[in-house]
DNA sequence: AAACAGGAACCAC
DNA sequence: GTGGTTCCTGTT
């Protein structure tokens, strides 16, 4: 893969193991939107750009050449997915998921950015939570204009510090915005430091997300896979929770025990397979009728 | 229009 | 530490 520049941005020559929609609509980021034509459209640290592919070949359109490792890095680009497909698919029900997630990549993203809006995830849906992000965006971040439109950056902790709970609940983040604003105090006032604990290993940074109000154990897991580049985590929610009891265990085994058995029979893959079951699980939906 | 979907907190035990 | 209930809001 090689990067160039063209009239309108930069363009990534011959991507292997790419799917917008595969990498954008998986559940693990909320910022970036189909614009129906098949392109994505929005805002990573600071950065808007759309997204288009056209055969091997992805135009991020608004990209900037000196952002270029940025964006090898945002979109995992040094990572050999063949590789790591070949290696799950040692298992059956690993390498049917495959087939509906081909493309799919674990994006790099910006810790608190994914911190809080996985706070926002619990006991919440997909549009609801990317609704309430645009929100916090649009109050508290900073205003980037691209194609003529307004997009705006997700807030850092200093900026975010000027929203109170009223305000965050006028935005959609309904009982969690409590959460947001102890949690975002914690971060700021140093009480929490983000980078020390994405410097540590999966178990002891997750054990130090968790003491934060608002994120229980898949909340965590997701901000260690999602921003933390913590592969061997394992998040379990609804859908993967589905899979998993469908193929792999009794319908009635506690999460704890899920995450377990898929950290364990997974290994250090263990996030790249779940992100393959939770789009297998949502394509099944309706087929095969997962239970619960 | 009532039922449902979705994780963490919080309180019992 | 496990189990049940509550939180909020849009969709069916």
């Amino acid at each position: 893969m090689e990067i160039l520049e063209y009239s309108e941005g930069i363009i990534l020559k011959d991507v292997k193991d790419f799917e917008l929609k595969h990498i954008f609509d998986c559940g693990q980021c909320f910022r970036w939107n189909d614009d129906r034509d098949g392109s994505y459209t929005g805002v990573a640290s600071g950065r808007a750009v759309r997204f288009i592919k056209d055969g091997s070949d992805v135009y991020i359109k608004g990209g900037k050449i000196h952002d270029k490792d940025f964006w090898i890095h945002y979109l995992d680009l040094n990572r050999d997915y063949g590789k790591i497909k070949d290696e799950l698919s040692k298992d059956e029900t690993l390498k049917e998921a495959i087939k509906h997630g081909e493309g799919i990549r674990i994006l790099n993203q910006e810790p608190f950015e994914t911190l809080i809006s996985f706070i926002i995830s619990a006991n919440n849906r997909i549009p609801m939570i990317k609704r309430a992000v645009e929100n916090i965006s649009r109050n508290f971040g900073e205003k980037i204009i691209f194609e003529g439109r307004e997009y705006y950056s997700f807030p850092d902790p200093e900026r975010l510090s000027y929203a109170t709970v009223e305000k965050l609940e006028e935005c959609g983040c309904g009982f969690r915005a409590p959460y947001i604003v102890e949690t975002t105090r914690e971060i700021l006032e140093g009480r929490a430091d983000l980078e020390h604990i994405k410097s540590l290993d999966t178990d002891n940074a997750h054990r130090e997300l968790i003491k934060l109000k608002g994120i229980g154990p898949k909340v965590a897991d997701c901000i260690l896979l999602f921003s933390m580049g913590k592969h061997d985590a394992f998040p379990v929610d609804v859908w993967v929770k589905r899979v998993m009891q469908h193929f792999y265990l009794a319908p009635d085994v506690s999460l704890k025990k899920i995450r377990d058995f898929g950290r364990e029979k997974f290994g250090k893959n263990a996030g790249f397979a779940q992100q393959y079951l939770f789009y297998y699980a949502r394509d099944l939906k309706g087929k095969e009728g997962l239970k619960n």
